[in-house]
DNA sequence: TGATAATCGAGACGGTACGTCCTGTCTTTCA
DNA sequence: TGAAAGACAGGACGTACCGTCTCGATTATCA
């Protein structure tokens, strides 16, 4: 028998319906824009509701984005045993999600989530490179095998900080920086034309 | 003689107590936190006098940044002909700066106005990589000699990305890194070893 | 030259619509169940105009007392001479105004914010006893003509604490009870019959 | 034992820790400002438990009031057969009362529970008059005497609303005033100075 | 040299959102 | 199975800022 505690428990119905609101506004009107009033009237919920539960809207927002509510894009590919091949096809869909103005205005503003709180950062992080961290362990396995010249959390860092730099300074993403970032930091080893 | 112009005249002395109050309240209680009737205030300004000259807050920590009244240091190091000597003696300065909370704390606030405003992202990169734009002058210059193997803007994306996410995880940043990224982002074609 | 006073100046329009939105609330709905948010929404104000002028609802309503824009009844009749007189034409002008419901349960209300805030209690003791003052004046005077023989301030508690006894117990108040109650405490010396 | 039931049975102990819980609020912090949830955390009692039994906080006060839990003074004297005495010193005893700012805040705030609730103003009328309507059952009986020229019930109200009176504006109770009052109310005919 | 026009500090204005508190209802667990 | 504990939707509280506006005073130009 567990802990004994008496009361009402807490209600799944309300926790899904946060998260979601939640999801839809950032979406909508961004995340500074978004207000915690406004998640609890789309919700149908009482605000105390929320604070009962999360801290912040920052909170909120990193679970949603931990559950897969928010942003629940999966960019990662098979694994085809071409490091460069897969990272670059990798590259490229992030790339091309990111030529929607709205997705890059998402982005932007779970960039904003992250500045209030670092594990929307994680959080983010991981989906970008998709879930449970998949972007770091392709690294660390294609380093276990001799396949990767450089330290695997530099890398994804690298890799992920060229997107996040787009994202914030709003600059274009040809799908030919995929490949030269790729090459860049696979290292000459890895094949690379040198262009 | 050109527009018949009547009236006062702006008046520097506001104009740059704005500046400083701006900038001292980014370094005390954050981008977010800081408001512009707290800059009024504390510059000794009206409201209305910084709401005719700035457009936001945001802009006005864009012209702080601009005009080096906020986040003034310098990271750029001597050309000393060796480009991967230059850079890791850059990096490791800017890391050894984001190794104190305080100063981590303002650039991760400088993250945050620039989501709000692209304009900030760009002042910050060059206060970064040294005012006017050096480490993409001094990447494009290696380029330019053969030195370097990729499209210098994606190598300064990639080295500024990675502070970038070091920053915004708030992830330590070992000296060690430092030459494992210039290593990564110049190729073993620059005669380092990859460590 | 009067203080050296800088800045706008307080809005007359807000001030009444103000007064007048509680006057009309408090009738409408009581002094208990009007909210400060409901005058607010109801003058067209923001609620910190409210809270810079008045430190409570109970302030609001005295001042709308007090103006006279609350309860602007006047129950004082012509001096006759014959103060008995006089005083039953008053009572029983007032104790018809209370017979009805709506005007009773204003009352009540009143007596409410008398308990939150006293200066509510006088300005609500002046308006039943007729605007400034009068029916202590009256009384002064009827005593120091001899025509009363008792404290001229107890005479008024009482004939008030009566009125407000019946209101606050909602108990009824027939026409005889005001004839009565001037005999009782005017006595037998002013030459009325003790019924 | 009696009908085979099973399971907890309705508490008293609860009952009474309500009550009691609410007159230890309404004493310390006042009518206005003691909460539902404050009396049930206070008598270690659900809410719901509270909610069962009464349907408002003016309910709870109305039987504190009538069990005599809150507010247990009497001011009640003997029948001397003077009634003339025995007034007046009734009602030193309650403007002695009143003197403490204490006992005076208590009836503010108990008045107040008379606005919310008439029956809290019933209660509190035989408190001041002593238990079971003796004031009342007195002013008839020296009615029924001829020892009072007044309608009783009018006398009553008179007596009881100049101490409402000068609870609700706070107004001094001089010890003197007591004396006058009844003269005033017993009529010249009961012997009193006309000074 | 006065009228005109723009600036300045100050601060009131209508609003929006904050985070807290309480209401009255509903739900779960314990004794 | 009654009562505690406590979650729930809702709504008002008093505060903090927003961006606009108005005020009286202070410059600067133009006629």
């Amino acid at each position: 028998m567990p802990e004994g505690r008496r009361g009402a428990v807490r209600s799944t119905a309300a926790h899904t319906a946060v998260l979601r609101a939640a999801a839809e506004l950032v979406e909508r009107v961004g995340f500074e824009r978004m207000t915690i009033e406004g998640i609890a009237q789309a919700a149908g919920v009482g605000k105390q509701t929320i604070y009962r539960w999360w801290s912040s809207k920052s909170a909120i927002v990193a679970e949603a984005l931990f559950e897969g509510v928010l942003f629940p894009e999966s960019f990662l590919t098979a694994d085809t045993g071409d490091i460069a091949a897969d990272l670059t096809t990798w590259l490229e869909s992030v790339f091309r999600y990111l030529r929607d103005p709205a997705h890059a205005g998402l982005l932007v503003s779970l960039i904003g989530g992250a500045v209030a709180d670092a594990e929307i950062g994680l959080r983010l992080t991981e989906r970008l490179g998709a879930a449970p961290s998949s972007l770091l362990l392709r690294l660390e396995q294609a380093a276990a095998d001799g396949r990767l010249a450089g330290d695997p959390r530099i890398v994804a860092d690298a890799l992920i900080g060229v997107i996040v730099m787009r994202i914030l300074t709003r600059a274009p993403v040809p799908d030919a920086d995929a490949a030269a970032l790729v090459a860049l930091v696979l290292g000459a080893g890895s094949g690379r034309p040198t262009y």
